[in-house]
RNA sequence: GGGCGAGUAGCUCAGUGGUAGAGCAUCCGGCUUACAUCCGGAAGGCCAGAGGUUCGAUCCCUCUCUCGCCCA
């Protein structure tokens, strides 16, 4: 005998243990059959499982358990990501600890540091992937930095080089001061700060002064000149002179400038071309110097004179005091500004002037637009094609080097001129060097390495071997469909879609799958500092993967965020509770049932042909709604027929027969509880895999239930009139029962039933009787045409059968009256809703024929129970 | 400044051009031999506001308000 509790913990271990094994979920390319493929987004390796995580690995196994059981030779192919700056940051935290920096091991001995932190906690996100059930093929499991994928990401840049496509030079860069390296645009987030703005006195040479205002002060010793805009009155007559840098003395021309808005602070603009990208440019082309004050940690170099050495903020405290003090500084006016901070470590970034490799994007982008344009790549939901194009449109070029140790090293070899070699490997760019210098020279491998991103846009061919042409790539790619949170839609969608049609001349994915972005139940992003994290293997602890996964898949909506919050959890836990002991009730009542019984020619129960009819519909609903990735609604249906109508309604007449004499009808309706046992057990499959599995095993399985074929509906057991009886017995169960519940009628206590009016009731009383006085609880049903009810007996009408229960005595007969009241009032408010609309002769004709018709119909109806309800009150 | 998303029951959220749904919470009644992580019943909503399209709008269009996010 099954447990009457489900007990996820002992039986996901176990059922887990049972998938096991790299070639568990191996995929053959050969097989044959149409295949489906997904590339995971690659957790990073330092990674722990989050919601985030949980939700888009859950949505990709639900997909791909699906496909595999409708038929496609579904891959989904897993890996990890090397994360560059995370894991080095990482690495280095923990190196810390011990009073030991990177540099104090040199770039070797770091390195190997960190292949071993890799080989002991990297793998830690990949079993928890495990644990969530994922159906990855394992045997294809790849990582960023894995040889072949490194080749791949050398031929990349060898091939985009040659092609112009990557080019070296000094420009304005993003620069995180802690993590030591140059950032592209999209790593910086902006955030609005309330800061000030410094107005600060530049003397003129000649006498007098300029105004200037700023928010970075500390900036001033990078100066080399002041503008202000050539049409503005009040100042263009000192363009020409010179002013003075305060505190550093440095001579300043002042310049014209149409970029200065003479509406900003002072309408005097400094100009620091080393640290700002505007000024940058205004600085080209006046030929102002570019000055560097900062060290690459931050602090100011020997450019910056006496602040020398303080810390970027030291040294603006520093200055400000000092120029308060020199009478230089006018005012300090709050200000609110946005300002870029390093996405990975919150450290603001300075724009800084560097030697850097860049992508050129433009001509990467373009194809990349065209292919969602003409529908080679399709977002689900497709608004956010809007966004990727916006972003494709105004793209820059990507700087893609990355002052760390941890990543792809850039393919350039530097002979002792400081040629430059890009090749795929040091021999051969040996080879080209000895080829250009006509003898052996040293070479000098660049010391930087490649943003992660870069080997990341190459995924989904590299993966699957690129850039030998293997049976894989000819099989799977382009892959099926794309599943990620849209916080990564530019980082890594777009760049994949770029590097795909680049390097395969085809799209790498059909369609992209935006998810929603988790938040908690107030809609607050969940983060660390906020403390509003929940850990889902804690969540798997106390309500079992499968209801985590179920929560999952059921909240997930196509709007932007989705709330979280452990109540639906526990909603999905009691879910699987009641599958268990569906479950059970069904197993143990089909015990006897001999193995070659099946349905063919047996007659039919109404109950039996309005289950299979409505598993039917369940079916084709479920995979509509899947093909649609709504998996909300497919959820949503599950459990509602399962629950509502599988386990409310067909178990509890089932009953009848299970414990009634007639054999036959005994097996009958045993082999229809294990048809819906079966049907809904692989239909729930890819949402709860792991009860389902287990279910699956105690229902004789002999192999997983995910290799078994997804079902498919039978059109021909669809049903409306026995939909339509049910559907009667329904109606007439649920009122009594709250006839009996509302006016008093003892719990336990077992009434007699009186239907008296015409059609559905004979039906009821002949077909139904024994399931109505059980569901009802009645104690007979008679059916007794024009019988009046003694006077305050309880009565109501169901739809148009009036009936009553010959209980005077029992009942609270005010509470029999304001129901019937109420009920004619409701009839009443729907019976004018609808006449007016049948009296409005537009509806008529303009209206769809069998809206016109189906509103008479429930006209008629209302007037016939609003009769029989009158003559109830008046009885 | 531009764009996007959300505003529906006390809470968290579904949903549809033709009588508003779920779970939780609340109230009433039940340990009815699959399930008390359960069963039966009840109550609860001008579907943010204002216009428009339509025979008909919670749904489509426009504007406004509130909240959140993205980009500049």
């Amino acid at each position: 005998m099954l447990p009457s509790r489900y007990d996820p913990t002992e039986v996901e271990a176990r059922i887990l243990a049972s998938w096991e094994g790299a070639d568990f979920w191996h995929c053959d390319p050969r097989s044959g059959k149409p295949p489906f493929s997904i590339v995971i987004p690659p957790p990073n390796i330092t990674g722990r499982l989050h919601l985030g995580h949980n939700l888009v690995y859950t949505l990709q196994d639900l997909i791909i358990r699906y496909k595999r059981m409708a038929g496609f030779e579904a891959c989904w192919f897993p890996g990890t990501d090397h994360a560059g700056i995370a894991t080095q940051n990482v690495v280095e935290k923990a190196l810390a600890q011990d009073g030991i920096t990177r540099q104090d091991l040199g770039r070797e001995g770091f390195e190997r540091r960190v292949w071993e932190w890799k080989e002991r906690y990297g793998n830690e996100i990949v079993d928890q992937l495990k644990v969530l059930g994922c159906s990855c093929d394992w045997s294809r499991q790849r990582f960023t930095l894995d040889e072949g994928l490194s080749k791949a990401v050398a031929l990349a840049f060898v091939r985009l080089h040659r092609e112009g496509l990557i080019y070296r030079g000094d420009y304005m860069v993003h620069w995180c001061p802690r993590c030591g390296t140059a950032l592209s645009d999209i790593e910086v987030e902006h955030e609005e700060l309330d800061g000030h703005l410094y107005h600060v006195r530049y003397p003129l040479d000649g006498g007098g002064h300029v105004t200037v205002a700023t928010t970075r002060p500390e900036t001033m010793l990078g100066d080399t000149g002041v503008a202000v805009n050539p049409h503005d009155e009040r100042y263009r007559h000192f363009i020409g002179q010179i002013a003075v840098l305060p505190l550093l003395g440095r001579k300043l021309p002042i310049v014209g400038a149409d970029e200065v808005d003479p509406t900003f602070g002072t309408g005097v603009l400094k100009i620091t071309p080393g640290h700002d990208p505007v000024d940058r440019e205004i600085g080209k082309r006046h030929g102002l110097p570019a000055i560097d004050i900062l060290n690459p940690d931050g602090t100011i170099n020997e450019h910056g004179g006496p602040f020398a050495g303080l810390d970027r903020f030291a040294a603006r405290e520093e200055i400000v005091a000092r120029l308060k003090g020199g009478g230089l500084l006018e005012k300090v006016v709050p200000y609110r500004h946005a300002v870029g901070h390093c996405q990975r470590c919150r450290t603001r970034v300075e724009p800084k002037i560097s030697t850097q490799w860049f992508v050129r994007m433009k001509p990467l982008a373009e194809p990349a637009i065209e292919a969602v344009r003409s529908g080679r790549i399709r977002f689900v939901p497709d608004r956010w094609a809007k966004v990727y194009f916006e972003w494709l449109a105004g793209i820059r070029d990507w700087c893609i080097s990355r002052q760390l140790w941890w990543g792809h090293r850039i393919p350039a070899w530097y002979g002792p001129d400081g040629e430059t070699f890009i090749a795929q490997d040091e021999a051969e760019a040996r080879k080209m060097a000895a080829m250009h210098y006509g003898c052996d020279v040293s070479l000098r491998q660049d010391e930087d390495v490649l943003d992660t991103w870069f080997s990341s846009g190459l995924w989904p061919f590299s993966v699957m071997g690129w850039p030998e042409q293997t049976v894989e790539l000819r099989t799977f790619y382009p892959t099926s469909v794309l599943v990620t949170a849209f916080d990564i839609l530019f980082f890594w969608v777009a760049r994949m879609a770029m590097m795909g049609l680049h390097f395969m001349g085809e799209v790498p994915f059909r369609e992209v799958l935006i998810t929603p972005f988790i938040v908690d139940e107030h809609g607050q992003k969940m983060s660390r500092s906020r403390g509003n994290m929940i850990d889902a293997l804690e969540v798997k602890e106390s309500h079992g993967m499968d209801a985590l996964r179920f929560t999952m898949a059921g909240s997930s909506t196509k709007g932007r965020d989705m709330g979280f919050s452990m109540r639906q959890v526990d909603e999905a836990r009691n879910f699987q509770n009641k599958l268990w002991n569906m479950a059970r009730f069904i197993l143990t009542n089909t015990e006897d049932l001999s193995p070659q019984a099946t349905l063919d020619g047996r007659p039919l129960a109404p109950e039996d042909r309005w289950l299979r009819s409505r598993l039917s519909w369940l079916v084709e609903k479920v995979r509509t709604e899947l093909d649609r990735y709504n998996f909300h609604l497919a959820s949503d249906v599950l459990y509602h027929f399962i629950w509502h109508e599988l386990c409310d309604w067909y178990l509890e007449l089932a009953k009848l027969r299970l414990q009634g004499e007639d054999a036959e009808a005994r097996t009958t309706c045993q082999l229809v509880l294990r048809l819906a046992l079966d049907t809904v057990v692989r239909l729930l499959h890819p949402f709860m895999p792991f009860l389902t599995e287990e279910m699956w095993g105690h229902m004789g399985g002999t192999r997983s239930l995910a290799w078994e074929d997804y079902p498919v509906p039978h059109p021909e057991w669809r049903d409306p009139e026995a939909e339509g009886q049910l559907g009667r017995l329904m109606e007439l169960v649920r009122e009594v029962r709250a006839v009996r519940a509302e006016v008093g009628v003892p719990a336990g206590a077992e009434v007699a039933l009186v239907l008296v009016s015409g059609t559905g009731a004979a039906e009821m009383s002949a077909v139904f009787e024994p399931a109505v006085r059980r569901l009802a609880r009645a104690a007979g049903v008679r059916h007794e045409p024009g019988a009046r009810p003694p006077a305050g007996a309880a009565r109501g009408v169901a739809g148009e059968i009036a009936f009553f229960l010959p209980v005077g005595a029992l009942v609270d007969w005010e509470a029999v009256r304001t129901r019937i009241q109420r009920d004619l009032e409701k009839a009443a408010v729907e019976l004018g809703k609808l006449e007016r609309r049948l009296a409005n002769p537009h509806f008529r004709e303009r209206a769809a024929a069998d809206v016109v018709a189906k509103a008479q119909a429930e006209a008629e109806a209302l007037r016939v129970r609003q009769s029989r309800l009158e003559r109830y009150l008046a009885d």
